[in-house]
DNA sequence: CCTTTCTTTGTAACCGCTTACAGGCTCCCA
DNA sequence: TGGGAGCCTGTAAGCGGTTACAAAGAAAGG
């Protein structure tokens, strides 16, 4: 690899000169910069990035925190091979790359059955290695987690996760608007007896799918029974009991709209199990538009996300951080409704 | 952040011995050690990795290339959530993180239509940033722009392409052996007339399943008209286009071995547009065990990779080659036949 | 008791780059 | 013509570690 020093001396002009150069390449006359330009492209220089991190302190890499949570061994994220192709295209376009953090897993954490993402490992890292901030990328159960992060004051944002701390901030799917879009159109295909099958309390997409649909069901002038509303988990096998549920009670709904697609499938099983036709007897509108849910049959009805944006997204928000800008306001996307088989 | 130099002071030592008690501590004496990392533990130190790899060369951060190749916006890696597990868990029981590569992408590559892993990029940002090595996962076309990589003498390990070099091996399923099973299976259930539809002949693992399927059928005694092997690209669109084929011939297969899910899953839309009963008038095996495999109706038979493994072995791969180690040979790891109900 | 060897420690150079500071020039204006 | 402002440039001091080398002391051998 050839340094700073073998260009200043081939081109007479002191190292200082040299990393100007490139740093501030218009404080050095045009003269030197040129053929310090030229030698370092003939020489193929190129900066050694930890000499750089030590001397300014800043890496140019954003870590990724992404554990798997082991006592969910199925778990799977959504949608994470899109979130990632947005991340990455995000933070290359400004010459970031992606620090995928990894830890043992501390053991102490899983002993009292804590998510395995561990904030004081990863702050950590983050100042070992110079890292600008942090992406969170939840588990299923790291919202504790996070938490702690969002208070050490590093950049940082998490997807699908609500936090708030000095420089934290998330994003998200327009969640409650994506639950009404859902109510609306069943509303509009002439149901009146809607159900919904949320997810687990405590995560914020899913009491907001939960508020969207409340919401728009109480604009259309519908009442929602308690009986109506199940929670589920996210995971298939829990949609498909809270259908069995609903299609048992004394006056089962007509339609049911599902915080994930992995729920509707669920919830599709239920129904055939059932006998139930779909969407004849029973519509279900799902949530995150899962490669699965156009292949399932019927195809299912549910609201894209747009996972590459969030990615997208995720990467700006620190991004701005790391840049010294203002801490950016939680995104909430767009989402799109995909009508299929399962509803009309 | 506390210093090595701190720490020192504080224990009234030099920061030689220090450093020493964190690299090679049995050198140290046990009364001086102690000292220091108590202290250490008490200052909550925390070694500045950009000064460590800068003196040493060494950053412990290992390089993960996977570009999303823009001419097949819809392409998904059939299971990289598992390879990444897998990798993550392996590289952190040895103290290493995983880098995502982000180029912006190298507009001349795309212009002549060329995959988007460049490898001049990527071999600069593993010197600039002294990664040990590189994994490399394939985005469908990678595999030229991956033997480029394993040509620069870096340790590599690509995952599921063929690539040699003085410091690259791959790792990869055992998919002679995986479709041998697939085809004995079929054998076994009383079919004679198997047809395979195949991944694109320039991929590895396309052209072994391949290999793994005539040997059977030879060992079986059973022939392999040329018809019945009809070549895809591993997408289900293509499985079904062949599905038709082969269903339209005038002597039509029972069975069909398929070389993904994804073409199997289309194999299954063709027979269900024909009005063939599956298992019955024609049987489908895949191979992958994605998730929709459980899912489609009827279940998908396959061969289960064992994906979180696959990511293991190629962690380990580059570990041994970045600590000096001999090469390691291409692993193939064994495939599990998982039987469901599109086969019996 | 003296020499040799081993163990432990400190000194200081070095990894490659950034940047504060100061000095030398040129230019402009009074 | 003297002096201040601005522009370029170089010197050198870091950034926070690692490690070759030397030295000092302890242990071992004759």
């Amino acid at each position: 690899m050839t340094t700073i020093r073998e260009i200043a001396q081939l081109c007479g002009v002191s190292v200082a000169t040299v990393s100007r150069v490139f740093n501030q390449p218009l404080t050095v006359s045009k003269e030197k910069r040129e053929v310090v330009e030229r030698v370092a492209r003939e020489l193929d220089y190129r900066p050694n990035e930890s000499a750089r991190a030590l001397a300014t302190k800043r890496s140019g890499l954003i870590g990724l925190v992404w554990d798997t949570d082991h006592r969910r061994p199925g778990w799977r994220h959504p949608y994470l091979q899109e979130l990632l192709i947005g991340l990455k295209s995000a933070l290359s376009a400004h010459g970031y790359h992606l620090l995928m953090l990894a830890t043992s897993g501390s053991a102490a954490l899983r002993a009292v059955g804590a998510s395995l993402a561990d904030p004081v490992a990863y702050v950590n890292m983050t100042r070992r290695h110079h890292l600008g901030g942090l992406v969170l990328i939840d588990s299923g159960s790291d919202a504790p987690a996070f938490a702690a992060f969002a208070q050490s004051g590093l950049p940082c944002v998490a997807v699908d996760v609500d936090v708030d701390g000095p420089q934290a901030t998330y994003v998200t799917s327009d969640n409650v608007g994506g639950a009404a879009l859902a109510v609306r159109h069943l509303v509009a295909a002439g149901h009146r007896r809607i159900a919904t099958i949320t997810g687990p309390r405590a995560n914020r997409p899913a009491v907001d799918r939960l508020e969207g649909f409340r919401t728009a069901m109480a604009e259309a002038g519908l009442g929602v029974p308690p009986e109506y509303v199940v929670e589920g988990d996210f995971y298939r096998p829990s949609g498909q009991a809270a259908m069995r549920a609903l299609i048992a009670l004394p006056e089962p709904p007509t339609a049911v709209f599902c915080a994930s697609d992995e729920m509707a499938v669920g919830a599709l099983l239920a129904a055939r199990h059932a006998g139930l036709r779909v969407p004849d007897e029973l519509a279900v509108v799902g949530f995150d538009d899962i490669e699965l849910a156009a292949l399932v049959d019927p195809p299912l009805t549910t609201l894209a996300q747009d996972k590459a944006g969030i990615g997208v997204a995720a990467a700006r928000a620190v991004l701005t951080m790391v840049h010294g800008g203002e801490k950016p306001e939680p995104a909430f996307l767009p989402t799109k409704l995909v009508v299929r088989a399962s509803s009309r």
